[in-house]
DNA sequence: TCTACGGATCGAAACGTTTCGATGTGTGTG
DNA sequence: CACACACATCGAAACGTTTCGATCCGTAGA
C-alpha cells in the first residue's frame, strides 16, 4: 500500500511537501500541487489514519456508546448528536456496550481512539467512566447520576415525567393506580416512581409499594406482570408502567384475559416508542426529547473540547402524550 | 497523559519490558510484571490506540456503515454481525452514511482506520466502494449488485420474497393485485416487483405497471399513494407494498376513507418491521433474515481477513409471514 | 553589485507503540 | 573452574504522518 513517502519519491519532492500539498496549504505552488495530487491518485495513495491521529493527537471523532445499536429509541438521539457533530466537522461512531467490563466499548473509552464520548448505557459502571474521563477525553453521561471531573451530564426529568403521567390519570378521575416498575437497579424507574408518589400524595391517593410489581423493561416482563395483576381478585383502575415496552406487554396480558382498555383498566407508559402509537388502543405515554438530548449532549461535548470545564448538568423536560389507553369511556 | 515511557522510567525498566509486561508475555518475570502493572495503575497509564494501530497495522475493528443508525430494521443485523465479531475478538462500530460522498463514513472506508467494512447504505456509490476495497480492506456489501476485487456480497432474495408474497395473495383468490413500489432507483423495490410479475404471470393475472404507484419507502409515501388509490373509481382487490412502512401508510389512508382491511382490500408488506405485528389488522409481510445476513456477512469478512479471496456471493431466502391483513374474511 | 526578503521546498524530529536481535545474569553440567 | 544455556531485560528501529526551523533561489530595493 502506497505511503506518503512513495508519493514523494515518485514526484521527486520531499515528504513534507506532499503532506502540505495534500492538505492544500498555500505555501506549495499550484503547479506542483496538481502534479502531486495526480501522482497520489495514480498510486492509489490513501492516508493512514492511525499515523495522522498519532501525530496530531486528535481524531476528530466522537463515540456514542449505547446498550444496543438499533434500539428504536436511539434513532433520534443519534440524529441529534450527529447534526451537531457534523456541524463541527466531526465524525460520529456508535458502539454497543455489549461485553460489559472488557467489551468493545471500553476500548473507545480507554484507548484514546476518539476525542470524546457520549454514554447511554447503564451497564458501563461509573468507575470505568471516571477512569476514562480526563482533560483530553471529556465524557457526557446521559440519564445517569454521576458527577466527576471531566464528566458532564444530561438527563431527562424522569421524576417530572412520572408526575405528569400520574397526575393525568388522577385528573381523569382514577384513584386506584398502581405502578409497574422496571428492574430494581435502574435509576430511571426509581425516578418515575418518585414522580408517581408525588402526584398520588397530592391527591391523597393510596400508592402501591415500590416493589409490588416489578418487570424487566421488556414486553415479556410486562406480560408476566400483567398476568399476575389480572389473576388477582380485584383489578386496579389504572396502571402506570415504567416504560412503553412493559405497558404493551400489560395490554397483551389484559387482552388475553378479556380485560378491556381503558374501560376496565387505564394504562399509561413511558418513552413514546414508535409502536405505542400503533398499538390498539393507542398508548398514552411520556415522550422523552431524545433529539434534544443528543443535540445538547453533543454541544456540551464540543464546549468541553473547546476548553470549558464548568458545564452545569442539564435536565430536559418530558412531555405527556395523551392517547386512547387512558381516556375513560373511549373504545376503539 | 502518561505514556509507556513514563511507566518505564518510574519502574526503572526499559520501554520494551513494560510493553511485554502489559501484554502478559511470559518472558517477563512475574514479580516485575506486578510491579509494572501497579505503577501503570498509579500513573493512570492508558495505551494510545493510534500508536498501537500504526505499529501493528491492524485495528481489530470492523465498521458497519448504515443509512441511519437506529433504524429499527438494523438492530438484528448488527446483532448478527457483533456476535461473530466478538467471537473473533474484534470490535464493531457503526457509522451512518449521512453526508454521502465526503461524509463521515467515507473516512472509515478510505483512511484505513478499520480492518474491514460492511456496507448497507445505498447512497454510498459503487465507485467509492471499489476504490476503498483492497488486499488489506475487504468490504462486504449488503443488498447491492456489485462484483469487484476484494468486495463480497450478501443479499436477501428479494425476488423470491416478492414472489412468495404475491403468490400468497393469488392463492387466497385475489386476482386484481397492484404493486406499490419504492423510489425508482432502488434495486430492492425493482426485484420485489420482478417477483410480483413472475407470480402474476404464473396465474395469468393482469399486472399493474412498474411505475403506476410509486412512493417514498416511508409511511408518508404510502399514505399519499393510498389516498390516490382510494380516490379512484374502483379499488383493487389487494395491494402488495414494497415495504412495511408504505403498507402501514396505505392502511392509514384506507382507514380514513372507511375502506376495511382485508374485507375491501387485502394488504401485504415487506420487511417485517416490528410495528407490523402491532398494527390492526396485523400486517402480512415478508421477513428478511437480518440476523443471518449480519452473521453471514461478518463470517465472510473474517474469511477474507484470513486470506480467502474466492468467496462466492450469498443469497439468503426470505420468509412469508401471514397475518390478518391478507386473510379473506377476517376482521379484528 | 550587494543585501534583504518572500516564496517554495526540504530535512529531521516527534508522536507512542511493538518487535527483534543483542546483552547481561545466574544456574547446572562436565 | 570453564562452558553452555535458559531466563530476564534492554536498546533501537520501525510504523506513516505532521510540523517547525532551515535552506535555497530569484527578485526588488539601495
Amino acid at each position: 500500500m502506497a505511503t506518503i513517502k512513495d508519493v514523494a519519491n515518485a514526484a521527486n519532492v520531499a515528504v513534507s511537501t506532499v503532506s502540505l500539498a495534500l492538505r492544500g496549504d498555500p505555501r506549495v505552488r499550484e503547479s506542483t500541487r496538481r502534479r502531486i495530487l495526480e501522482i497520489a491518485q495514480e498510486l492509489q495513495y490513501r492516508p493512514n489514519g492511525a499515523a495522522r491521529d498519532l501525530k496530531t493527537r486528535r481524531t476528530e471523532t466522537i463515540c456514542v456508546i449505547l446498550h444496543d445499536l438499533g434500539g428504536p429509541f436511539y434513532s433520534e438521539l443519534l440524529l441529534g448528536i450527529q447534526d451537531v457533530a457534523t456541524a463541527n466537522d466531526y465524525n460520529t461512531i456508535a458502539s454497543a456496550s455489549i461485553g460489559g467490563k472488557n467489551g468493545s466499548a471500553v476500548r473507545w473509552l480507554l484507548e484514546r481512539r476518539v476525542d470524546g464520548v457520549i454514554v447511554l448505557a447503564p451497564e458501563i459502571d461509573n468507575e470505568t467512566i471516571i477512569r476514562a474521563a480526563g482533560p483530553d477525553l471529556p465524557v457526557i453521561v446521559l440519564d445517569r447520576d454521576l458527577v466527576a471531573k471531566h464528566v458532564y451530564s444530561v438527563r431527562v426529568d424522569n421524576e417530572q415525567g412520572g408526575y405528569k403521567a400520574t397526575r393525568h390519570l388522577l385528573e381523569a378521575g382514577y384513584r386506584d393506580i398502581i405502578f409497574v416498575s422496571g428492574p430494581a437497579d435502574t435509576l430511571d424507574s426509581e425516578l418515575r416512581y418518585r414522580g408517581y408518589e408525588m402526584a398520588m400524595d397530592e391527591f391523597s391517593a393510596k400508592k402501591s409499594k415500590r416493589f409490588d410489581y416489578m418487570g424487566k423493561f421488556t414486553e415479556e416482563g410486562g406480560y408476566t406482570v400483567g398476568k399476575v395483576i389480572a389473576s388477582q381478585g380485584t383489578l386496579p383502575e389504572a396502571v402506570f408502567a415504567a416504560n412503553d415496552e412493559m405497558a404493551i406487554g400489560l395490554m397483551r396480558a389484559f387482552g388475553e384475559k378479556g380485560i378491556q382498555i381503558p374501560r376496565d383498566v387505564a394504562i399509561v407508559g413511558f418513552d413514546n416508542i414508535r409502536i405505542s402509537e400503533y398499538v390498539r388502543p393507542a398508548l398514552t405515554t411520556v415522550r422523552q426529547p431524545m433529539y434534544d438530548m443528543g443535540s445538547v449532549a453533543a454541544q456540551m461535548l464540543f464546549a468541553a473540547l473547546a476548553g470549558s470545564s464548568d458545564l452545569n448538568p442539564v435536565t430536559l423536560p418530558a412531555e405527556l402524550i395523551v392517547r386512547q389507553s387512558s381516556v375513560r369511556g373511549m373504545y376503539v
